[in-house]
RNA sequence: UCCGCGUUAGCUCAAUCGGCAGAGCGGCCGGCUGUUAACCGGUAGGUUGCAGGUUCGAGUCCUGCACGCGGAGCCA
């Protein structure tokens, strides 16, 4: 006999099943033993009666510590006093292994730093299960969207010789004779296989060797970013709102059992539809002027101005054309306003910040030239990038998405954390 | 790097004014035929983060250090 999911119990009520899991809890009143078995698609209560089952098997279940692996056989039935409404009657038991009796984590509350020591541990417990499969629902919904609207995933490599953006510190790692840093960004590769295929992506881990200790930040987190030849501002900023929409719709639509487990409210994720309020620095600036959180121009806004700006609207909102000084050397002028760049933010509505950062990219090889000059930046060592406005450059525009900052939104965490397998902290590298 | 908070049993925490270091959970032993983080009885379990100092006496007060958490800067 195959295994059933517990997911597809209730599909089976009356049918004789097995179930192979681990256990996650066990109660016993002395003549009956009633089991939470989890098997990765769910949670399910098996119960055994002694004077139902022989006297072996009643004693073996005695022994079941948390976290045993089994294999259980008996009837499904629906039953008001099971969680989740079904559950098995127990006939026959094996086991695979008596899990030690030390298993760290208990059904009581743990802090976060001793959950952290065991997340290899962690991730079985049904509040990180439900974030995982929102993971995976918010990544498989990110690809669909942008393979649907004729982007290629075209990825980018984890191993550069250079700082894209020349500002965040890297990781430094030897490449055989040579020094190498992980990626920050796939950005300007991006940007060359735009010049390729019109519409691309890349989808991979990037690295920032930055001492931020707070729930916004991962040393190593996950990014989409999608380049599209010819696009300006505007059109990035409309893919940017479809694309989000669409993400929180989907997970809104098939994870919505996974956001009750871990207690989120729909509400304002429902709310989520394009347009989105789009609003300039300059206009940013006068909104925190009347809240009481004046910043001078040319610095960039920070973390409590974002949450500001963010709770003045009931859904992600955008900050575009930021001063030049503020923002990376590839950014394009407005042509209108050389002081302002053709670039755009998106903020998290609830206080989540920044997601998403992009902007329309300079294409004058001239401009370009005088940037990589004024950032310090060698000429050889960007001899490729500049070669990309000499042969046939045209307008290009793109962005990256955070999936963690995203996640972390969507699922209404407080902390980037729970939102990857593993997460990379300050002073945090293992498990 | 800076600011604030914290570190007591395997875990989560308590310990009054400086006066015998405790509880719940988990473990172990026993009990219970419908439990819902089950419950009831018993039991084992401690270098109070580390190093100094003050004191008759320090988990508690002082100094330094380590580690962690939250935030700032930077960013997604």
């Amino acid at each position: 006999m195959g295994a059933c999911d517990i997911a597809k119990l209730s599909e089976c009520v009356g049918q004789e099943v097995m179930l192979q899991g681990w256990v996650y809890n066990r109660r016993s009143s002395g003549k009956i033993q009633f089991l939470i078995l989890r098997d990765g698609t769910g949670f399910a209560q098996v119960v055994f009666a002694a004077g139902e089952v022989d006297a072996d098997t009643f004693a073996a279940c005695d022994r079941l510590t948390q976290e045993s692996s089994v294999r259980v056989w008996g009837q499904v039935r629906a039953d008001a006093r099971a969680p989740g409404g079904y559950e098995v009657t127990g006939r026959r038991l094996e086991i695979i292994q008596i899990a030690s009796p030390d298993y760290p984590i208990s059904l009581k509350e743990h802090g976060v730093d001793f959950l952290l020591d065991h997340r290899h541990l962690w991730l079985r417990t049904p509040r990180q299960v439900a974030i995982m499969r929102i993971r995976a629902e918010v990544i498989k919904a990110i690809r669909d969207f942008l393979d649907d609207h004729d982007f290629t995933l075209v990825d980018a490599p984890i191993f550069t010789p250079n700082a894209a953006e020349g500002t965040t510190t890297l990781f430094e790692v030897s490449y055989f004779d040579e020094k190498a840093y992980l990626t920050q960004s796939g950005q300007l590769y991006n940007e060359a296989t735009a010049m390729a295929l019109g519409r691309v992506y890349c989808f991979g881990p990037t690295f920032r060797a930055e001492k931020s200790k707070t729930r916004r930040h991962l040393m190593e987190f996950w990014m989409v970013e999608p380049e599209m030849a010819f696009w300006d501002l505007d059109q990035t900023m409309a893919l940017e709102e479809e694309l989000v929409s669409f993400v929180v719709a989907r997970v809104l639509e098939r994870r919505r059992q996974e956001l009750a487990v871990i207690g989120r409210d729909t509400a304002p994720l429902a709310r989520v539809k394009p347009p989105f309020p789009r609003i300039s620095y300059d206009e940013a600036l006068a909104l925190l002027h009347r809240k009481g959180l004046d910043l001078p121009w040319g610095e960039d806004l920070g973390a409590p101005h974002e949450t500001a700006i963010s709770e003045e609207f009931d859904r992600p909102v955008f900050v575009h054309r930021y001063p030049a000084v503020a923002k990376a050397f590839y950014m394009k002028p407005d042509p209108e306003r050389p002081e302002v760049v053709l670039g755009a933010d998106l903020l998290a509505s609830e206080g989540y910040g920044e997601i998403i950062g992009g902007g329309q990219r300079i294409d004058d090889p001239e401009l370009l030239a005088q940037r990589l000059r004024e950032n310090g930046l060698s000429e050889e060592a960007y001899r490729w990038y500049m070669d990309l406005r000499r042969y046939g450059s045209v307008p290009h525009s793109g962005f990256g998405l955070g999936i963690e900052r995203t996640l972390a939104w969507i699922a209404g965490l407080e902390h980037v954390r729970e939102t990857i397998p593993f997460p990379r902290l300050l002073n945090r590298l293992r498990p």
